[in-house]
DNA sequence: ACATTTGTCAACCATTTGGTTAAACTAAAT
DNA sequence: ATTTAGTTTAACCAAATGGTTGACAAATGT
């Protein structure tokens, strides 16, 4: 309710701003486009956001910081290994498949640019996966699930939730499904890459 | 030795345009600086291939083969599920390696242009997973693997297999690993990967 | 009421970019 | 030696693009 966000002139853009960057991504973005969008004038952009750059800039970083804290929170929950991948995994898909431009663009944009990474992990609320390495080094250690190190189980989690995203016209293609049947494969996987996850490290 | 691909002038292009068009994408590749690469002069291009869509569709069908075989390869082989999925992790761990910008140059344009996709479906050699479905669903149907469709296996092996190149630039700035540790660790996956899918499905 | 700041726009500008052209060079064929 | 076909280049062009300007309106403060 009063956590909506405003409908400031900055706000109308950088929504509109957003809308096209993460479809087309930096370089094929156009800032005609970006003002249509908006519906306002193109010097309306430069006026509130210098420069096409500064205003990508500040898209990336909207777009990462609502990816970054869902992370964050479970990743450092007080909850156990099994509950941290069902949670996870049911969250990050329900939450792509409302933005469904999100994830590629933010790894394509940092497949462009992987220095901006640095500029991102300077940043307060930048994913920290140490208790979660921790707990699976535990686990590990107590024989409570297979030998794997945390790194290779994090990126098998990320890997399981993020790339049927975004290789998505890739896959309908091989598979040979339309959108329908694809978007309800998608919501499946909910709760199927969590017990995939779990039967593959459990004992 | 006589495969080896020959120095005409087309070639020449192609490869300056898959090393500029790969790295940058389409919209921020430019015809100077692949004609620079080239070392060749700029309307040479276009004598050569008439636009730069031309020259991207070149490239871009190209890279495609340059996969494409390899999946369909393993996947209608005369061999297990097991090694079918042992096959390809360690075969596209090590292909892409030496190939880093392959993959997300594919996704990427592949979202950029979604309707592509129809355009490599209809090529012959487009990777076809009926024999590996059909396997799947004899397993499961035997009770010799966990219940899970074979489209959801599919994505899952994808998955695995190709993120952690793709997002590679998040996932070491995530694990606060450098270039190095992080090639090793991809190095460990041509093995790893088959493991984690082959306990997550055995029973 | 007046002045000052802030917001908005159409027109404009400099540069970049994909693409073209016409002339020059090369090497084999006649 | 001359023709012919293919190859290469510098110079050029029109369109597109990010960005600027100056005039004007709408708030805002005094």
């Amino acid at each position: 309710m009063t956590s909506e966000k405003q409908s400031t002139p900055e706000n109308n853009i950088l929504n509109a701003a957003k809308e096209i960057f993460q479809k087309k991504g930096m370089a094929a973005a156009r800032m005609q486009e970006i003002a249509d969008e908006a519906g306002i004038n193109k010097a309306m952009l430069h006026y509130y956001y210098r420069s096409k750059e500064l205003l990508f800039e500040a898209v990336f970083k909207s777009a990462f910081s609502m990816i970054a804290p869902q992370l964050n929170e479970i990743m450092n929950a007080d909850t156990t290994i099994f509950e941290k991948i069902k949670n996870f995994s049911s969250n990050y898909i329900a939450f792509v498949i409302k933005h469904p431009y999100l994830p590629n663009f933010i790894i394509q944009e940092l497949n462009r640019n992987p220095e901006f990474v640095k500029n991102l992990i300077a940043d307060k609320n930048f994913p920290n996966i140490s208790k979660f390495k921790q707990q699976v080094n535990e686990k590990v250690a107590e024989g409570a699930i297979r030998s794997i190190t945390a790194e290779q189980l994090f990126i098998n989690i990320m890997s399981l939730n993020i790339f049927p995203f975004i290789g998505a016209p890739l896959l309908k293609g091989f598979l040979n499904f339309d959108d329908e049947a694809y978007k309800k494969l998608l919501d499946k996987r909910k709760t199927e890459v969590a017990d995939f996850i779990i039967n593959a490290i459990k004992l």
